[in-house]
RNA sequence: GCCCGAGUGGCGGAACUGGUAUACGCGCACGACUUAAAAUCGUGUCUCGUAAGGGAUGUGGGUUCGACUCCCACCUCGGGCACCA
């Protein structure tokens, strides 16, 4: 066979990098850095199908010419192996997660290096490692020791707030908390018990213990994330591992205060180098909206429902108040409601329900009137009656809104149903659709009349004494699994409930090893059942899933580090990641979790950027042949083993980079495949035409071009595009008598990203001693660039006719004079009128006649 | 329902800032080499038409000397959110 053996020189290959440390990356501070990093596997048992090597193939390429660039390339690679799938994994298997973590890492880590990819394996991070989880644990303390500072809008450490409780009290401290805040003195304060103070700190702490709905899946006894449970056909909440039945169950829980972060994170989205796309999905998510708090009177009471809406201008339509279901007014005000058992038994109605049912589209509306009480609308005094809906949810905003059904459909719909008044107020919009979000002009509204709703919105609040307020749709994040497989949460609970946190020193608090690691069946963690664990106190709850991939890039900068998560001197070097290459899927977990915590030891001072990937860019995906997801299930998987072995790494690499545009999910084809090993081979078979001496002019033009194409589109992920066009030189070499050294060795170069084993075995055959992949990127020389002459398009009417060639320098007139006298073009201007002659530099004549 | 993104040959796709639509690759057809096959190489390959020409970038309009590209309306597909007041 003339082909090449790439299984031969793809190992030795291997060998040779391995042993020279060919892709360490340097200590050396003094050069300019470059973090190119990949969002790090979660390695499951099933191993790796040919559609995970993408993104890692792209950032590869782009790793390898920067390195070539003179960058110091950090490029590393790790595990995420904390959480539910390993536990389910291990449990199926009847073996400890430890031990299927390892051994599916090693499954991972033999996938990965058969197809070349240049990391520095001597920083590999693994989240399950007590030295990596000693810094998660230790950054959650320096989490749980803090506390949002509004008027700074920054993170403050908790004794900070201690000592300004002591000095005055929390008359003046924000609020960084959502629940009502006690206000009290600095004398009360000392006075209080170690538990009150606790209790009150609590409530600002950026980790707090709380108490929440979550989502109980009985039989694997355990909670599950909103992403980790789907709807069955019949709108059921099912688990998306093993399909079980999902219900709600209030349960302890820790979490963390995202939320006084909301804005910071929507703002530091402006400047990212990420698709717009993900930028506008974490923006969604964040659901920022402005608008008024406006508290309406309850008659004959001293209570109030405070109401939020974004439209304060339609107050004058207001025609009837409602509360969540939830809302606590509706206990307080159990005396003045007449038909208060029937409400009540409205409402446990309601609970019995599943969520999903209540929440569910297109869902209709349904609702109680609690006779006896009526509200005053503070704009004109009206009277209003006061009704439970479950339309209205608890936890956004007040859990209360003022009804104006000719402006809002919801509120419209429910109006019909039962029969309340719809007045209309601003004018223009189809009243029983859109008209909320359409703005317009006043009417009806008495001395407002003609003012349009941005004007009037701000007099209205002013004028009923409400304040304009901000909400957001995020909520804080749950930071607590009932598992075992986890990163222990630091801190100790003593008989009388007061938290004491671990010190430093006695950090990492290693997770048990223990033999049953199975859920309690209770809803606690398995921990719960570790007697040794809770005789000390320790927390039961372990950390989410997300903990350790929250922060992990900044370990890569300092991975063996026993002293910090980092050293300072690192940090200050690295600063953040350049470009980062991950799956979208992520938009509103990782993505956003990382800038919180990225944040948050920005604000502390512990590193030096706000945000941690300034560059984002997302690989689509591999479908299989037949369009659908790779998956076990349909029985489509195609595995790059296979792949590597029948065509080599540097075709599986070729080919992912060529299949198209990097960001777009495409099909696997197992016929196109074989293109990309031809261009490998014949790139081989290239070998024999080189010669000492010099190429043709076409040559070394169309390489210089090449170079300057490469260059370009590595730099913005086209790299479809880049190898193209190195197919078109490849075509031109081979038709061409002979092909210099130099000019061979500087197509290889501009290869070599893409396609490292071949590159670097012709390279060392052409006498070359050190690595291809450490040569310098070649520069295009912008005279072989130009062309002297240009095909110029000549087009009558805007349609073609004809073209000719001339010199570059040719001037307007003399192009426009050439065109009219050309043969092909004669016919058709012959005997008519010109009427225009547009010229476009170095492209176009268009004719007009 | 709302918010994004995308629709180009038989297939994956290319086209700079509005300037030759279909580069590059796959497939297919024919030819060369071969006893034969594979591999390789060469030629052709949007469509109608013998040709001259005409028509095509989801559909229908518009702007322009000129539109895959810009504007309006609609259709289809993919993604995100979903009673967020």
């Amino acid at each position: 066979m003339k082909n090449y053996d790439h299984k031969k020189i793809e190992k030795k290959w291997h060998g040779e990098w391995g042993k020279n440390e060919t892709y360490k990356t340097l200590n050396n501070t003094k050069t300019k850095k470059m973090y190119v990093l990949d969002m790090f596997p979660y390695p499951s048992g099933a191993g790796l199908h040919v559609g995970h090597p993408r993104g890692y193939i792209g950032s590869d390429v782009y790793a390898r010419m920067k390195r070539m660039e003179g960058y110091n390339v950090l490029h590393p690679m790790g595990y995420d192996a904390f959480g539910l799938p390993a536990e389910q994994y291990a449990l199926q298997h009847k073996i400890h997660p430890r031990k299927a973590v390892d051994e599916n890492v090693k499954t991972f880590e033999r996938q990965l290096s058969i197809i070349g990819l240049s990391y520095d394996w001597s920083r590999k991070v693994n989240t399950t490692d007590p030295k990596y989880y000693k810094w998660t644990q230790w950054i959650f303390l320096q989490i749980y020791n803090s506390w949002f500072d509004i008027s700074k809008d920054k993170a403050r450490s908790i004794k900070e707030l201690e000592s300004i409780f002591e000095k005055s009290g929390n008359l003046k401290v924000n609020a960084a908390c959502d629940s009502e805040t006690n206000f009290f003195t600095s004398k009360e304060w000392k006075l209080f018990s170690k538990k009150e103070k606790q209790d009150v700190l609590m409530k600002y702490r950026l980790a707090y213990e709380g108490y929440s709905e979550v989502n109980w899946c009985k039989e694997m006894g355990t909670v599950l994330a909103n992403d980790e449970i789907i709807n069955d056909e019949n709108g059921n909440l099912i688990s998306e591992r093993g399909c079980y039945r999902v219900e709600k169950k209030l349960m302890r829980q820790w979490f963390m205060r995202i939320t006084a972060y909301a804005d910071r994170l929507l703002v530091g989205l402006d400047n990212l180098d990420w698709s717009e796309h993900i930028k506008e999905i974490q923006r969604n998510w964040i659901g920022k909206s402005e608008g008024s708090e406006i508290e309406f009177k309850i008659k004959n009471t001293d209570e109030k429902i405070k109401v939020f809406t974004t439209r304060a201008d339609t107050i004058f339509g207001a025609t009837y108040v409602v509360l969540a279901p939830e809302h606590g007014l509706v206990q307080k005000l159990k005396s003045y409601i007449h038909n208060f058992e029937e409400v009540e038994g409205y409402i446990s109605s309601l609970k019995n329900k599943p969520e999903e049912d209540r929440t569910k589209d297109n869902k209709e509306k349904n609702g109680m009137e609690l006779n006896g009480v009526r509200a005053i609308n503070p704009a004109n005094g009206e009277e209003l009656p006061i009704w439970v809906a479950d339309y209205v949810l608890s936890n956004y905003g007040t859990g209360a809104v003022m009804a104006v059904p000719a402006h809002d459909e919801r509120d419209y719909l429910f109006a019909v149903k039962y029969n309340q008044e719809i007045k209309e107020v601003v004018s223009g919009g189809d009243i029983s659709k859109k008209a909320f979000t359409e703005y317009g002009v006043l009417i009806n509204s008495g001395k407002f009349d003609g003012m349009t709703s941005e004007d009037a919105k701000k007099e209205i609040t002013k004028l009923v004494l409400g304040k304009t307020v901000v909400k957001y749709k995020m909520r804080d994040a749950i930071f607590a699994r009932q598992r075992y497989w986890g990163e222990p949460i630091p801190l100790k609970h003593d008989s009388k409930g007061i938290i004491t946190p671990l010190l430093d020193k006695y950090l990492p608090l290693e997770l048990p090893n223990v033999k049953s690691y199975e859920s309690m069946g209770t809803g606690e963690s398995p921990l719960a059942g570790v007697k040794s664990w809770v005789k000390e106190g320790y927390e039961t709850n372990t950390m989410p899933g997300w903990a350790g991939s929250s922060w992990y890039f900044l370990r890569y900068m300092d991975p063996l580090n026993s002293k910090q998560f980092a050293s300072r001197k690192a940090i200050d070097y690295w600063k953040d990641v350049d470009v980062y290459v991950g799956g979208q899927e992520h938009a509103t977990g990782h993505l956003l979790y990382s800038r919180f915590w990225n944040n948050f030891l920005y604000d502390m001072g512990y590193i030096k950027n706000q945000e941690p990937f300034k560059k984002l860019k997302n690989q689509g995906m591999i479908l299989a042949t037949d369009g659908r997801k790779m998956s076990k299930r349909w029985g489509n998987v195609i595995n790059p083993d296979d792949i590597v072995s029948n065509y080599g790494a540097d075709t599986l690499r070729v080919y992912e980079m060529f299949m198209g545009p990097f960001e777009q999910s495409l099909p696997w084809s197992t016929e196109s495949i074989i293109g990309s090993r031809r261009f490998i081979d014949r790139v081989y078979r290239l070998k024999e035409k080189i010669t000492d001496k010099k190429s043709s002019i076409n040559i070394e033009k169309v390489l210089h071009k090449t170079i300057k194409k490469v260059t370009l589109d590595i730099e913005s992920f086209s790299f479809n595009t880049s190898i193209s066009s190195m197919m078109i030189l490849v075509n031109e070499m081979e038709v061409a008598m002979n092909i210099s050294i130099k000019d061979f060795k500087m197509f290889l170069q501009i290869l070599a990203p893409f396609a490292p084993h071949i590159t670097e075995e012709i390279w060392s055959k052409l006498g070359e001693k050190k690595s291809i992949h450490k040569s310098s990127w070649p520069k295009w020389d912008k005279m072989k660039v130009i062309d002297d002459e240009v095909k110029i398009i000549i087009q009558v009417n805007g349609k073609v006719r004809g073209e000719i060639v001339v010199g570059v320098e040719t001037s307007e007139e003399e192009v426009k004079k050439i065109a009219l006298c050309n043969l092909s073009i004669l016919p058709w201007v012959l005997n008519v009128e010109v009427k225009r002659i547009v010229y476009v530099k170095g492209r176009i004549v268009n004719i007009v006649v």
